[in-house]
DNA sequence: CTACTAGCCGCAAACGAATCCGGGCCGCTG
DNA sequence: CAGCGGCCCGGATTCGTTTGCGGCTAGTAG
């Protein structure tokens, strides 16, 4: 019962040689015969032997383990980037240690410390929304741990060992009203939520620009603040409906906002895309479900996990020691035409 | 630079004290004078002393840490069922390791190989669906490593520390059903999957016994097995209207295909849920932005990671040492009725 | 026959913390 | 004054691995 697990010296023991030559043995070092390897390997197969990465990690100074920290793992994004980031880190050979700030910056603060204890080797991080200071970090870039943020970056927090990947919001923004104006739209409608955050402030700009790139006007009417919720974006379309001279298209700033201006203009008897075309931001993964499926914008969420890791990963083998700080990396976001914009 | 971090012993030296002495004014040991917990303690403050886990783990054999590990962390299901077991060891003070099996059985071993050698503590399991022999359990179980299975779980493995948590979908079913006939529905359609998965067979069978228990036929022609996917709904739900007695009510084992039999439903210029209802199975997230929103059973995902870990903190603490294997915990459904089935 | 090299292997010291087993020192009691 | 028992503390060991260094043996060259 309760049987411990066989540790080196058991093998050692049994087979008559040191612990030294064991661990040699088993990472296939040059000074341990074959003949002995054989052995070794063989009994450790018999036995079940797992080394002991605790022990391993702890003489070492490496843990093979990275640690991920995001505000939570609900909704589509979060979960998708974790997907990638396991996925990539399991191909890398790294394990990978998952905490939830809960958009709480104390908690943010907490499992930063936590991680650092589990002497991780690189720290994957998207802030919480109510994190203004980043002290917490510090101690990060102290000690030299590789540091990625992804998605909600902190900007000016630099270092030789700290770096970011994050969308080109901007850009899938221009994409998504350029591909409206080709498709006849003059009077494009924005939803967008409140302006401080990254994402908005991005996105809207990328709409403005591209209009104007057009030699659009932009109509400040058109310009819709409102809740990104689908209820939010039902009531702001109805808004844009009342007006004397309504749009005949409408780029929201996420996917639920975009289904609820989509559920707005058919209840007023108007077609999608045919009198009103309609765009959202995100793909998730009810785009595909509504009718008409609605265009929309993917974040590669996968993609930027992966990077994420890849980028860690290049960090903690170049060492802190090379010309400047990696620089961060944009991902290109991908228009998605589906129904709701394709007037044909 | 490259500052390492404070140990036990930098804090020793400095303060003149033996290592032992530190650890245990850290732990707040009674052998230790309350003056020197507070000198300890402030210095260990000023140099932001943090215990290296690994070390204490180690020594300790317990490394506060659990193992998780999923088929994937996509869809809807997993990502919720992992933040609820996040969230709630986050609250027992455990760290949480996540490997994904990609629903590939080898895989599954070697990320069990792999937890067990980080020394988690104990073990969250859902099966990959390729996985028919249980060999790499053995070893969880021989060294009474704490394993609880949770949704997809392996029915006939069982021993001092291993428990199951799942939810009752036979109940989830039935109520569907009856909460159809309560609406005056008669001839209510069955969407499954295939039979050999536990989740299709149960709900498949909560179908047929609340069709029984209320006195109505079980026509076999009504029973879809078909591709659980939103074609495979709308091609079911096709076939279904062409019968010389149509349905009055669709029960789908999953969301996505009740969503494609809604759309051909209204495509054939019926009405949902007037000339048929519809109910889909798992609540997933798009089901409230249909139209009309989709009458789905609620799995309590979140709530299922929690009561995982929950199951595992006892088994933790009871140690292996008590009377039989604790009981499997079987969670209750929710149904939640909307407009797709709601008659009135 | 000596000397040197290569091939294999063991010794011992780490890594950082927890703990068993004491050991001083002080004060109290008989 | 001897003895005893608390109170605080330190030394040494332990967890399982890795690794620098040195040692032993056999074989080969000089």
């Amino acid at each position: 019962m309760a049987n411990r697990r066989a540790s080196i010296t058991d093998l050692a023991k049994t087979l008559g040689l040191s612990p030294s030559t064991i661990s040699r043995a088993l990472s296939d070092h040059d000074d341990v015969s074959e003949a002995t390897k054989a052995r070794v390997r063989q009994l450790a197969e018999e036995l079940h032997y797992q080394p002991n990465q605790l022990a391993a990690a702890l003489r070492r100074g490496r843990s093979n383990t990275l640690g991920v920290l995001v505000p939570h793992i609900t909704g589509h994004f979060f979960p998708q980037v974790v997907h990638g980031i396991a996925t990539e880190a399991a191909k890398l050979g790294f394990n990978v240690m998952i905490c939830q700030s809960n958009e709480d910056s104390r908690q943010e603060q907490k499992n930063i410390d936590l991680l650092m204890n589990s002497q991780v080797e690189g720290i994957l991080v998207s802030l919480a929304n109510t994190t203004h200071s980043f002290g917490h970090f510090e101690a990060v870039r102290q000690q030299n741990i590789p540091l990625v943020f992804f998605d909600r970056v902190v900007e000016d927090f630099s270092g030789s060992n700290v770096s970011a990947v994050m969308i080109d919001d901007y850009q899938g923004a221009y994409q998504v009203v350029t591909h409206l104006i080709e498709q006849g739209c003059t009077r494009i409608a924005h939803f967008t939520g409140p302006l401080h955050l990254n994402i908005h402030k991005n996105r809207h700009q990328g709409y403005r620009d591209a209009l104007q790139a057009h030699g659009l006007p932009i109509d400040d009417e058109l310009i819709m603040f409102c809740e990104m919720s689908q209820k939010g974006g039902t009531a702001a379309m109805r808004q844009l409906l009342k007006l004397p001279q309504r749009p005949d298209a409408v780029f929201s700033s996420n996917d639920l906002a975009a289904i609820g201006a989509i559920q707005a203009v058919k209840s007023a008897r108007l077609r999608v895309p045919k009198d009103i075309a309609v765009v959202g931001f995100s793909n998730e993964m009810f785009t595909m479900l509504t009718e008409p499926m609605l265009s929309s914008v993917d974040q590669r969420c996968e993609q930027m996990g992966k990077t994420a890791v890849q980028l860690l990963q290049k960090m903690l083998k170049s060492g802190p020691n090379r010309q400047g700080p990696p620089k961060p990396i944009v991902l290109k976001p991908k228009l998605l035409v589906r129904e709701s914009s394709q007037k044909r």
